[in-house]
DNA sequence: AAATACACATACCAAACAGTATGTATTTTA
DNA sequence: TAAAATACATACTGTTTGGTATGTGTATTT
């Protein structure tokens, strides 16, 4: 196999392990070694291809996190050929009810690391940060453009709503970690609903 | 000084301590040097004190952490002598704008410990469940009396909307952590104010 | 085909960790 | 007042940690 190819997959593997013991057990609670035992391969073969564990919880955010929250997030929020609140009604209650019982469980990946993070890692944060940015910015012009057609409220503050609905998925997907129930996610939907519905004209 | 009432300062010493270092550090990253660093005693005051780390983890959530949740949260929401939209309005937006530089760059320290825990520690889950089940069975309590005062509509789920105040709130907590900006709790504020409004008559 | 670069594995290191064993001064109890 | 219990401090242990140094087989380049 080609050595450049080669490299890259085992990068892959690496990053990939990383993300899923972040994700069930904390970045912090993870070691270099634990990661490792995953993939199969030694120290060694960690540390020829990155510098230190901040590097790889850095790589995971810009990778993997990001891949998540543009796939998962941003890209359902570009079909906007049917009528706008119903696709937030879709991306922001539906949605969550076809979470597996891992990803209820375990709440959001990006929302777990920043819990996790204080006043230290702050490049985790600015990450972060541009990713919600981003997620933001799309939310804002799907509602912007549902207030051109008529279909959400001229006085609908765009930039506020959009704010509001992240933080409240964010803040379910938490709180239904402690929960570990199904009950919260459908009493939150149907508050949810009402807030979206009420954009509406 | 008698010796019970020594004691009782000691573990309240590093009990305090021990949540101040969680809060700032996140539990994972906090070691028990560190806590013991802070207190100025030795290891051996605290394994006199305490079985392991779990069980400060465990006290910290029962004393501190309740402690905040019932006094910051539930407490307010016994003061139902005036109107009941207001009061939600008061306590979900007013208070979030009065939290210190520290607490906004922080969070929530209940919903920090959240997101840091995965699978492990569902000890932890346990406790801060019941601690946001106390939360929201009075807010439930308060949106009800609300309803039979006709200050709010009849048709409002409580139980809904309760768990999508504490989501909202919990949510916009985090976020803002990531944001480093009082333009997002502002925003926020905003929606979330037109949401509560729109609970009234 | 020789020299070089790469992709690891192995073996190691010092530091930090959770936790224990033991010692000692001070209270409390008998 | 002697014995016992408490509240620590000190010193230690085995393990794990992040990270490095070095070795080795395999591609790649020359």
């Amino acid at each position: 196999m080609k050595q450049e190819l080669k490299s890259k997959e085992t990068q892959d593997l690496i990053i990939n392990k990383s993300f899923e013991l972040f994700y069930e057990k904390g970045y912090n609670a993870t070691s270099i070694p634990d990661i490792m035992k995953e993939t199969s391969l030694s120290k060694g073969a960690f540390y020829h291809h990155f510098k230190n564990k901040h590097e790889i919880g850095v790589k995971v955010i810009q990778v993997i996190i990001r891949k998540r929250i543009k796939e998962g997030f941003i890209a359902p929020l570009k079909n906007i050929e049917g009528n706008i609140p119903k696709l937030l009604l879709e991306v922001f209650t539906n949605r969550i009810k076809n979470y597996s019982e891992r990803e209820k469980a375990l709440g959001c990946p990006a929302n777990n690391l920043v819990g996790e993070i204080g006043y230290t890692e702050q490049d985790f944060r600015v990450i972060l940060k541009s990713l919600f940015e981003e997620w933001r910015e799309q939310l804002i012009k799907v509602i912007d453009i549902g207030k051109k057609r008529g279909e959400i409220k001229k006085n609908v503050n765009s930039s506020s709503v959009a704010i509001s609905l992240i933080c409240a998925f964010e803040g379910v997907r938490s709180i239904r970690k402690v929960y570990d129930d199904d009950i919260i996610f459908n009493e939150f939907l149907e508050s949810m609903g009402n807030f979206i519905e009420n954009l509406g004209i």
